[in-house]
DNA sequence: TCAAACCGAAGTGTATACACTTTTGACGGA
DNA sequence: TCCGTCAAAAGTGTATACACTTCGGTTTGA
């Protein structure tokens, strides 16, 4: 994940920023600022702050300015229904060409989702909660697939970071035991239940205060 | 889908010069001959290239340049793996909360697909072809995922000019039809496995002769 | 003859300069 | 006091300059 290039390298620090909250949403990035702060010239700010715009933490008005990106519950909403319609997809090719080192690698990573919760480390185990979707989709064999699913969790990581308690963090890993389980049973019926539960309670407590509704766009 | 500003001029451009076979793939495309031939500096010429590199319209070797992209087989098989898992999900939302007027919209909209069809114009047919199914996404109210699919219809519109033909175009148009017939009658059943074997067609015509299986996965 | 080092041309990567737009705040008139 | 106007400051948009890397051909040494 670690990027060599000074673009690259500048995209991972205001990510992290965003992410810990250390910009807060809809402040302004003046890139003459950033560009001192990282002591590069403006240039290279501006390819970052356009990288980060394409992937939406980041909102870039003409003649404006670039600002950290607020995602409406609407938006949040939205990208949890696109990751039903995909993960349910992913989950039944999983289970229909499971190997064993597939399985080997699940629990390994909610291993390392267990280690991450315990310490309390927040960016890390949002990080690899988010991951273990991905990596079901990278066990599928579909590297387009994954960094879909990648793009769509660093999407909504602003949210995700904000609402997500440590409660849930520890329900979140729960669940994924549970869904490898089921896929390990090869259980199809079962483990997309699960997998459409378990992103349901992640959206559910995302967003505060509004009725989960059952019925998607 | 016109863009007012003079990176979005370029990006559209050099998009139509790819896409119609202008640019074959692979060529390098050098950024003093395109500032000289667009009548402006290298600097808005490299946004526009990044701006089509994020699309996969164009790859970027760093210290090298960037060169019209060439996407492999494996690569169209994953993207379209993508779109069954997303579009079957789509289906199931659009047919659960149907309005008349969503109908109206789509056979409206295959009646443009039919005018493009029959005046020949490969370019816009391949992109209403597409947006047929942007169009679905639209209808069920969420922006994510029709932006979504416009990306990954991006993302092989190269393929798609490259290799669709006259016949495969109507053929498409065809079981467009028969997919909103199936929605119209709220058979939901029929409707996926329409949808399903739409999306296996295309992609069977777009992969001329290879062994689709022969390299990786 | 062949291969390896070398040099110049071509091209990319980054910084800086300048033009244009937006914002801000102060001034003046009603 | 309030609002409109205007001018300076701040900031973005684009062009240009320069440093560094890559590539191709030539020379040089064995």
């Amino acid at each position: 994940m670690e990027n060599a290039t000074p673009t690259g390298f500048i995209v991972d620090a205001l990510t992290r920023s965003i992410v810990e909250h250390r910009l807060l949403p809809g402040s302004k990035l003046v890139e003459q600022k950033l560009a001192d702060q990282f002591g590069v010239s403006r240039t290279l700010i501006r390819q970052a702050l356009f990288r980060l715009s394409q992937n939406r933490l980041v909102r870039m008005e003409p003649a404006r300015g670039a600002f950290v990106a607020a995602p409406s519950v609407e938006e949040a909403r939205q990208v949890f229904s696109v990751r039903r319609m995909l993960e349910a997809g992913m989950l039944r090719s999983l289970i229909a060409d499971l190997k064993p080192q597939h399985i080997k690698a699940l629990k390994d990573h909610i291993k390392l989702e267990g280690a991450a919760i315990g310490e309390g480390d927040i960016s890390s185990r949002t990080e690899l909660l988010g991951d273990f979707h991905v990596l079901m989709a990278k066990l599928i064999g579909n590297t387009v697939l994954a960094q879909m699913l990648g793009d769509l969790n660093s999407r909504c990581a602003l949210i995700t970071m904000m609402y997500q308690s440590d409660q849930e963090a520890a329900h979140s890993q729960e669940e994924h035991i549970a869904i490898v389980n089921a896929i390990h049973a090869r259980d199809e019926a079962l483990a997309l239940r699960l997998l459409d539960e378990h992103l349901c309670h992640v959206q559910a407590a995302l967003i505060p205060a509004s009725s989960p509704s059952s019925s998607q766009s």
